[in-house]
DNA sequence: AGCACGCCGACT
DNA sequence: GTCGGCGTGCTC
């Protein structure tokens, strides 16, 4: 059974040069298939011979697999019998073009190969749901389409007369139905006459945003027809009022909202009800995220700045030599209008731009910036789209229709056809490592690989760039261009380092606010600024602990120490979040006398607020921000100059950027740092430049005030001349090798279990296999730490590495072996791997 | 992922 | 004696 009998001739025309001589045809063929689950390797089926002519790699097979029917993509054709089994018959060949280019095929393999998954793994996230047909999917019906079944044959009649009746089906339910072989082909033409979608329970409970639009009844786009009835009005003042203001806003707009409309007209819902009512304007929900058909031009509003128009011609001229670009422009750089210049440029080429932001930075604001100048050409996706509009999406990438995507890290896996550039913005951010579930894939190592395949470039962008590519572009792997001017002559904040054991106090235990700090925060608030303190810790106090023997309460699933939180009155701990009663009485001594020690973020704005009594004060942090409400509420009326100090966990360098800070505090700034682990101080580096960014915008009086309790930690004078990479050639008595990111750690490898011997045992054949393999190269012991997080065992290993790129290739195969054979024992489960800096 | 198979504890 | 817990293995 062939679908689409309409579309694609040209494709198949293009299959049968490519395949027709081969000997495939009556004598037997078979097919690898991924099959969208987490199976030990791909497996092979029969292609009968009614369809030996038309399977080809990246179209859609039913095959059964145990009693159970998939609809899987053929990765592979060959003619060979495969030995030790007999291969069942493919039942079904869905698609009569590829749905999935070799391309992609290429890219899942990668990355199934590269962080250790199948690639049937892979192709759960990255195929739309409505592809992925199984006798376990639910299929609904979809309301809007309505029961008009003109256009449907008998087959498809049936099952959307029974969906219209039970809204949902079971695809071996749909099976009964129709009492046949070929249930998928008829689905999947439902799906294409948008009768019904595939019913994800999980995804379906995120309710798309939607906007009331107000539009014109069509009958009134004729000129003649609105002046008339215009000039024949007569009752109802207030909604001619309110119709002549939407006649304006639609001029000015081009789009009007119902929002923005009766702000203007000054006009209530009922008035404007009475306009729908007569029929003269039609209201519209709209999801506001939702592809808009917008015209497709380019439009560039603006011009770079010489230093802006320099990096973007110095990228250009690296592209011609090198496939990958750093571009490491300081906060307000400017660096988003060199983006969109160059996109500019790949578009007038006729090539497709990907461009890949962390979740979080996916905007309303950002969104408007690039539909602004890239209009109809613009897509937007990321994982909380539903079904429909996910394949609306793909199809648009696929047929070349969508020129730029802005997207999240599962944007990789659109179908690009002509893919020219990648920009990778916030290149350092953490949220491009997939966690959970598998495939655990960095997009930013990915989006590399995927370019390579259409020999297309990539940007990556950020002011605080990670150490692998900082790396990379310092021996020259990657090119890198520097943006150190902001934008409009915006100052740089001073820094100050403040040593707070110099500070007498008459208390016991770390200073929280230093004189001179108070100081700062005086001045800024006289001078009506706003101030940003920075705590990396929530909550009151980040432990208790017995006064009499030192017993330090700790959460019963994890080992981590449990913080006080005032507020709530309660323990809570920051891993697992369980929270637990206050304890009184010392589990060890039996004593009742328990220390606060440190502060975190609760603590200092009680603090701050009795200290500055008339200034206005919020919190920003996991436990003050309940909804995603909550955080846009809050950043918005410290915008608007409604909050006069905002203390605040990491969270604070999430928000935009504010206009009238000149101060931020940074508490404990050394306690960021850590000689040891260089991603510690990379992590503390990134978040201290963000968070200073933030100060100092258009006066050029910002200052920086680092309060420190080791003012000789080596990081600092690194900090405070905003040298970012020096920090990674840093050296101090020969501990160079701290600093010097791949030769420190390539890979951290967890691994999990919910026994701690099992998950020790795997730690230790890990440890004995690769000193067994290569002791001489690996410079320190790979001793792995275990940890219990929940309920479970989990280790990790750090493996250092020596200085010779091609040692650590050697290392690098020998620890995926290893990590291979150890996975190959069922009983342990690899869940993340960091990898190196090589993705290609 | 699912589902069958199989091996030990608490029940009519 | 059996019912049912979930640990382990297998799926072309």
């Amino acid at each position: 059974m062939i679908m689409d009998e309409t579309a694609g001739n040209n494709s198949f025309s293009l299959f049968e040069e490519t395949y027709s001589s081969t000997p495939l045809q009556g004598m037997g063929a078979y097919a690898e298939i991924i099959i969208p689950l987490a199976l030990p390797q791909n497996y092979t089926w029969a292609v009968p011979q009614q369809y030996s002519s038309v399977i080809q790699p990246g179209v859609r097979a039913e095959v059964e697999l145990k009693n159970k029917k998939y609809a899987g993509v053929v990765k592979r054709i060959f003619p060979q019998k495969p030995e030790g089994f007999n291969p069942k018959p493919i039942l079904n060949v869905l698609d009569k073009e590829p749905v999935i280019h070799p391309e992609q095929l290429k890219l899942w393999q990668w990355i199934a190969n590269y962080y250790m998954c199948s690639e049937g793994e892979v192709m759960q996230a990255a195929v739309p749901s409505n592809f992925k047909l199984s006798s376990e999917t639910n299929i609904a019906w979809n309301e809007e389409r309505g029961d008009d079944f003109s256009d449907l044959d008998d087959e498809e009649f049936l099952v959307a007369e029974a969906l219209s009746i039970k809204k949902e089906l079971k695809l071996n339910e749909v099976q009964q139905i129709l009492d046949a072989s070929h249930v998928y082909p008829v689905i999947k033409r439902l799906i294409d006459k948008q009768v019904c979608f595939v019913w994800e329970e999980l995804k379906e409970k995120y309710k798309v945003k939607t906007e009331t639009y107000i539009r014109l009844h069509p009958v009134y786009n004729d000129e003649a027809k609105l002046e008339k009835i215009v000039n024949e009005w007569s009752k109802a003042p207030k909604q001619m009022e309110l119709l002549l203001s939407y006649l304006h806003l639609l001029k000015t707009e081009g789009e009007v909202t119902q929002p923005a409309l009766l702000k203007k007209s000054n006009a209530t819902q009922a008035q404007l009800k009475g306009l729908i009512d007569k029929n003269i304007l039609i209201a519209e929900k709209r999801s506001i995220t939702r592809i808009q058909t917008l015209p497709k031009d380019v439009k560039i509003d603006f011009i770079l700045s010489p230093t802006q128009q320099l990096a973007a011609d110095d990228i250009l001229n690296i592209f011609n030599e090198k496939q990958v670009c750093l571009l490491h422009g300081i906060t307000s750089s400017g660096k988003t209008q060199v983006y969109i210049k160059l996109i500019e440029q790949y578009i007038k080429q006729g090539k497709q731009v990907l461009y890949m932001l962390p979740e979080v930075a996916l905007t309303a604001q950002m969104i408007r910036r690039l539909q602004k100048n890239f209009g109809g050409y613009i897509a937007i996706y990321h994982h909380k789209f539903n079904a429909n509009e996910r394949v609306e999406i793909w199809n648009k990438v696929k047929s070349g229709e969508t020129k730029v995507v802005l997207g999240a890290r599962s944007s990789l896996f659109l179908p690009f056809k002509d893919l020219g550039l990648i920009i990778v913005d916030e290149e350092h951010d953490s949220s491009y490592k997939q966690q959970e579930p598998a495939p655990r894939y960095h997009a930013r190592d990915a989006a590399i690989y995927s370019a390579s395949l259409f020999n297309a470039k990539v940007l990556l962008g950020s002011a605080t760039p990670s150490l692998e590519s900082y790396y990379n572009a310092q021996t020259g792997k990657y090119g890198i261009v520097t943006l150190n001017e902001r934008f409009g002559n915006v100052a740089m904040p001073v820094i100050e380092i403040v040593d707070v054991t110099k500070v007498v106090q008459k208390e016991k235990g770390k200073v929280m606010v230093s004189p001179q700090l108070k100081e700062e925060i005086a001045v800024s608030l006289e001078q009506h600024k706003q101030v940003i303190l920075f705590q990396n810790r929530r909550g009151y106090s980040p432990y208790l602990i017995c006064g009499v023997c030192g017993w330090i309460p700790q959460c019963r699933n994890c080992d981590v120490t449990l913080t006080y939180h005032k507020a709530k009155n309660k323990l809570a701990c920051h891993y697992c979040g369980t929270t637990y009663p206050v304890v009184t009485t010392c589990l060890a001594c039996g004593s009742h006398q328990f220390i606060q020690r440190n502060f975190g973020t609760e603590k200092i704005d009680e603090l701050i607020a009795a200290e500055f009594p008339s200034a206005r004060t919020a919190r920003m942090d996991y436990d003050s921000i309940k909804g995603k409400h909550d955080h846009d509420n809050l950043i918005r009326l410290f915008e608007q100059q409604k909050i006069d100090i905002l203390t605040g966990t990491q969270m604070v360098v999430k928000g935009l950027d504010f206009e009238h800070v000149n101060l931020v505090g940074i508490m404990d700034a050394d306690g960021l740092l850590n000689f040891a682990d260089f991603r510690v101080n990379e992590r503390a580096f990134q978040l201290m430049e963000q968070v200073s960014g933030r100060a100092g915008r258009k006066d050029g009086n910002g200052k920086v005030l680092l309060q420190v309790s080791n003012i000789h930690h080596p990081v600092l004078q690194f900090v405070q001349a905003h040298d970012y990479g020096a920090m990674y050639t840093f050296e101090i008595n020969n501990r160079k090798q701290f600093f010097y990111p791949p030769f420190s750690r390539i890979i951290q490898i967890t691994f999990r279990h919910k026994e701690s011997h099992i998950a020790e045992e795997a730690a230790h054949h890990m440890v004995q296999g690769l000193k067994h393999n290569f002791e001489k190269n690996v410079t320190g012991p790979a001793e792995p730490v275990v940890n219990r997080i929940r309920n479970q065992y989990l280790w990790e290993l750090l493996i250092k590495l020596p200085k010779d790129t091609g040692i650590i290739q050697q290392c690098k195969r020998e620890i995926f072996q290893q990590v291979a054979i150890i996975q190959s024992n069922k009983r342990y489960r690899a869940v993340n791997i960091i990898p190196d800096v090589d993705p290609v």
